[in-house]
DNA sequence: AACGCGGGGAA
DNA sequence: TTCCCAGCGTT
């Protein structure tokens, strides 16, 4: 015997006024522009990760209008290190879209919201209700545990049959009252109680009827996603240096570390010495190849050998024409850079002290 | 070393 | 419709 829609969100509600969240930076004020920012950068990232590139984003773009006037490369300059940058080009996107579409102003209509690049149906539901109040159910991680283990639900989330018992289960609950602070609870109560490894079940408004928890293993819910070997890539990144300056490169503007500047690579059997010439009109002198590093991805391993070469211009030779920049250790370099990217520039620059 | 996160786009 | 992709922090 479940409880009913109103039981189930009284007890989340009476939690939330003790324990909830309610000073994050999102929250004060609650508009539907930073609550956008905020979800997007949450997606997958938790709270405590986001909450400084949050305040040096609002900072640098307060408003849409801010956002859709920069360059792309200012706005992932400012999303280094967070990761997935999909995101932040599609914020971009969308920042431009809505002054074109929507007046400058984010849309009040769940479907136009929806059809904004990088929202989903949670994330717009996320939008309005918190930062509009109206009243739509949420899906993001958090509520998804919350809702596996109180109702047992079989199966991962990423199953279209798991998905739907999923949303079926958050519309049911989300009441029409208090939406915001519902949702809100919901996620808090898994960021914080319902947590992956450990949750803190005797200390939840839910335990009383939690059915993971009857069950006496409340982190057998959700499933997790069936896994399958990772496979293992190699490349070469070319430090090519010149009179104290590193070559990067601006990377295609999809795929990993889409639209950020990185080194170029090389195939790990190739010449690179030919491939600095032909592709960078740059002749190769004096070479150290570094210590291989490993950089995880969700589904293969990056290994890559960092080769630091010596290059003058090739007197015969001219470089392609392509989108690259001299960096140098004492310019403040304001663009995107993933996170391995970053820690080779920080050695390289510890190594050549100017 | 394994895991999880939300949405887009290709298959 | 179903996979596959992506980059970190946490455990």
């Amino acid at each position: 015997m479940s409880l009913t829609p109103e039981a189930f969100s009284g007890r989340v509600l009476e939690w939330f006024d003790c324990h909830g969240r309610h000073d994050l930076p999102w929250q004060r004020p609650a508009t539907p522009y930073r609550v956008w920012v905020s979800e997007v950068m949450l997606q997958q990232t938790q709270v405590a990760t986001v909450i400084p590139y949050f305040e040096r984003f609002m900072q640098r773009f307060p408003d849409v209008a801010s956002l859709a006037a920069a360059e792309q490369d200012d706005v992932l300059a400012l999303w280094s290190g967070l990761g997935y940058y999909a995101r932040a080009r599609n914020l971009h996107k969308a920042a431009r879209q809505i002054v074109a579409e929507h007046g400058g102003e984010l849309p009040t209509d769940l479907e136009a919201v929806e059809g904004l690049p990088g929202i989903g149906r949670s994330t717009a539901g996320a939008i309005l209700s918190l930062g509009s109040g109206q009243c739509h159910p949420i899906l993001d991680g958090n509520v998804k545990r919350v809702l596996a283990r109180f109702y047992a639900v079989p199966g991962w989330p990423g199953q279209s049959a798991t998905l739907k018992r999923l949303w079926a289960l958050s519309e049911r609950n989300t009441p029409p009252l208090r939406c915001a602070a519902y949702n809100q609870a919901m996620m808090d109560l898994g960021a914080t109680l319902c947590t992956r490894s450990r949750p803190a079940c005797h200390r939840c408004p839910l335990q009383n009827g939690c059915e993971a928890y009857a069950q006496g293993q409340p982190t057998a819910y959700p499933e997790s996603k069936p896994k399958r070997p990772q496979p293992r890539r190699r490349v070469n990144m070319l430090l090519l240096e010149n009179e104290g300056a590193l070559l990067l490169e601006r990377r295609p503007p999809s795929g990993i570390w889409g639209g950020l500047w990185s080194f170029p690579e090389c195939e790990p059997g190739a010449d690179w010495r030919a491939y600095c010439r032909t592709h960078y009109g740059l002749e190769p002198g004096k070479a150290t190849e570094w210590e291989p590093l490993t950089h995880i991805f969700s589904h293969f391993r990056l290994e890559i050998t960092p080769i630091q070469v010596q290059v003058i211009p090739s007197p015969g030779q001219v470089m392609e024409p392509r989108d690259t920049v001299w960096y140098n250790s004492r310019s403040m370099l304001t663009r995107g850079l993933a996170a391995p990217i970053e820690r080779l520039l920080a050695k390289w620059s510890e190594g050549d002290p100017l």
